[in-house]
DNA sequence: AGTCAAAGAGTTACCGGTAACTAGGCCTTT
DNA sequence: AAAGGCCTAGTTACCGGTAACTCTTTGACT
């Protein structure tokens, strides 16, 4: 084991064997290698900070964040939960979060549920012991226990891909019943009348659940009969759920004439299936989709959709999140 | 600042906190918590394991892998690079990886490199900061600094997606070119002699490359003319790019009877441009794609293509993963 | 010329766990 | 009955950075 010592060669370089290289003390290094990311604030002078620098080169010196967080109470990372890494929609989200943090020197740490509560917890759980700086979570349904794990935990909690109204902290989104009914506004203004909603259970997908509630309330409200809901599988609803699901609607209500699916994905699988039966599009059936996916615009005859600024949901969350994270840095200074 | 000491439930319950409240030291608690990962070994009695369980409980608290990691030199996650989050191919290997690590107790941090090498040498560099047992790779292509990172570091890594010859250590995936190959003598099989490829710039993308070379050796063993190659746009290649390319494609070469696409996006992207144009398929022209993505079966016609063991390739690069690491840690104890 | 502030570098202590070693109690073995 | 071994819990030291403070030098200003 004292061969240890004897091997410097063989261990990780650490910052005291770049100090004592260079001749100088620890902490001037830790402080010539960290400049630039406030102003010339408690600085080195250029010239020694550049022996430095060249000193960690020629060493292959790399920072151990692992020890600097736990000095510093500071992780630089923030954790971000999407239902699924495959969904473009939430990949696009998790894609604009990294744009706005990464800006601040902060790592995002992806984790995904699969539209599961208690794997949620589970994934916060272990996402918390890595004492994150902030937590993006993806819609407003957690476990009581999550939400006391993030009370706990007292950090900013930014909730996307839906505008709650009585969020943890904050939340950056739209409404998706909104936009559903703004969707079954527009189908009626273009004569539809009798209007189906097909999407999977309710339970396995808040999200989804927001939408069939936003088509039923719409409905309601243009006088229409909002009963011509149909249900297929668990979320995430695919392509094939889609395309089963057409069949099932036209052989329960023959007469319906538009359906507003609850995803891109259900849309083309039912649009896909009404081709393969011959079923005319949009004169036999409308359909119409949600999310904005690039599979609406580029089948053919294109999808009716509601595009969602996906990437802009992530920016504005990471926004806040630094905001919050710098406010309660602030504080803590008091 | 006295007020820090005098607070104690405002500040992060620590394990002393945890270890005082039981009448215990440290490290009992330390034990406590980690029973479950060594057999009975080195353990606590199970009646003192479960009031020190309920204090934590009680107390809120919860492990500090910021310091455990700096303690233990053991970060417990591994690093994982793929091209894009939202190309459900990879992010089809990224469940699959964190699949088969997660029982190790391992957890995955996944990074995205927006096909860009250079992208990914920061990235790398990010991430080796924070000291990972393992790193995952797409592909075989790097900067040199990028290798020399990982040399470095000493630590195990796999390259996915891509059978290399030559791989840094290990590698897990298949031949993109075989495969291609296969497609094209598949394709000859039914008939097809004037067979053209469809895929992105080959410096963009390293497997989209491999695939276009396996489409030129194919050709050219069964004696057919390989010339029908057209480039659109860089990776990756989208819907778009596949409708603009076979546009281009029949302009050029009006004779062509099928296009190999180098993925099934720009596939679809080309059947539905078909479509559009009244171009039967496949009696007017023949497509294949490439992954097997949900598209592809959903779509009508079906798509030709070759379906890729997206997860498998996850699960086997984390079953090697923790093989090595296992290794390197068994290696450093001699 | 003296005072003071700012800049540059060093010192000290500490973050919250865990490795490795130590110590006592109880049981088994010959 | 003594010796050895296992089980449980405590002790000590330390991981590699950084916060906060101190010290020295330099230069500007009165």
């Amino acid at each position: 084991m004292a061969s240890k010592r004897a091997l410097p060669a063989t261990g990780p370089v650490t910052m005291a064997d770049v100090a004592a290289r260079v001749g100088v003390s620890k902490m001037t290094v830790s402080r010539a290698l960290k400049r630039g990311d406030a102003a010339s604030a408690r600085s080195t002078s250029e010239a020694l900070r550049q022996r430095i620098l060249k000193a960690c080169k020629d060493m292959g010196y790399v920072v151990d964040q692992t020890a600097s967080s736990f000095s510093s109470k500071r992780s630089r990372f923030v954790a971000a939960l999407i239902p699924a890494l495959n969904n473009s929609n939430f990949s696009d989200t998790a894609h604009g979060l990294t744009a706005a943090v990464e800006a601040s020197g902060l790592q995002v740490l992806l984790g995904y549920t699969d539209y599961d509560l208690p794997t949620e917890e589970r994934l916060l759980r272990a996402m918390l012991t890595r004492r994150p700086e902030g937590v993006v979570l993806t819609g407003g349904s957690h476990t009581p226990a999550a939400r006391s794990l993030l009370r706990s935990a007292g950090i900013p909690v930014v909730e996307t891909w839906d505008l709650l109204a009585d969020p943890i902290e904050h939340t950056v989104g739209f409404s998706n019943a909104q936009a559903t009914a703004d969707l079954v506004r527009h189908l009626h203004a273009r004569g539809y009348r009798r209007i189906a909603f097909l999407g999977g259970a309710p339970e396995s997908d808040a999200r989804g659940a927001e939408r069939r509630q936003g088509f039923v309330q719409a409905m309601r409200a243009l006088g229409l009969d909002a009963k011509r809901t149909l249900t297929v599988g668990q979320a995430p609803v695919s392509m094939d759920h889609g395309a089963q699901g057409v069949t099932q609607l036209l052989l329960r209500w023959p007469d319906v004439q538009a359906v507003v699916c609850v995803s891109d994905h259900a849309a083309f699988g039912a649009l896909m299936e009404c081709q393969r039966q011959g079923w005319a599009v949009p004169e036999r059936l409308a359909i119409a989709g949600f999310g904005g996916f690039e599979v609406a615009t580029a089948c053919h005859p294109r999808l009716t959709t509601v595009a969602v600024d996906c990437v802009g949901i992530g920016r504005a969350a990471g926004g806040l999140l630094l905001r919050a994270i710098d406010a309660a840095r602030q504080g803590q200074r008091l």
